[in-house]
DNA sequence: TTGCTAATTAGCACATTAGCTAATACTATG
DNA sequence: CATAGTATTAGCTAATGTGCTAATTAGCAA
């Protein structure tokens, strides 16, 4: 909903990358900071970023904290301003694909 | 290109409207500068953040400098990177349009 | 060359961010 | 209740970003 908390939370590489993570599975802090050799705290920082983004959603079960992808919002604020900049975009969206699929090959 | 770049310029609100002022057309920094109530330096700045993340290119006609828009660079990074996290999202792609048209309303 | 306009670079002040450690909640379990 | 485990908040430092003014560079014209 509002861009601006979206394009900051997106402005920090980790915080993309916790996104690709969750894209896969829901994780606590505690995973997220393990596979990101970063202590508890500053995980818990970047997770409350990109939730008050509305990127993700949280749940506790017990002691944990799971949180999880919000992966409409993330499309629909991402492609909402590509289009609003430039309104073009008719055809690119199986380029598009093709790019993302490019760039997962890469990493 | 490098999505770390295209991400930190986008992460700045002025910087984000000065692409939606490229979408019309080109203007010059100094063009722009008086738009933002903004330094010429000040402006110059973010034209060279924008453009070194290649989302505009620059093109000197006589003392002044034009910038244009790359909206396809814009577009393919974020739709790429959008795809890379959430690859369901085939039908968002009207809805999508619907929302750019939305927030183009509320502006 | 001189003068003028446009643009950029350099240097400074201020605010913000990202990482850490220490301290504080919250939850389950002896 | 006491303790352990998980998560978050507070407080600090180092680094970065953004705005400005002053100085510098590039181009055009007299």
């Amino acid at each position: 909903m509002e861009m601006d908390k979206v394009f900051e939370a997106l402005a920090s590489g980790p915080r993309r990358q916790i996104l690709a993570f969750l894209s896969k599975t829901e994780l606590t802090t505690s995973d997220l900071a393990l596979r990101f050799r970063m202590t508890a705290p500053s995980m818990s920082r970047h997770l409350s970023v990109l939730e008050h983004a509305g990127l993700v959603t949280s749940e506790r079960r017990g002691s944990k904290v799971y949180y999880k992808l919000e992966g409409k919002s993330l499309v629909n604020t991402l492609t909402g301003f590509a289009f609003e900049i430039c309104p073009v975009a008719g055809p690119l969206k199986r380029e598009s694909r093709a790019m993302a699929k490019r760039q997962r090959a890469t990493d």
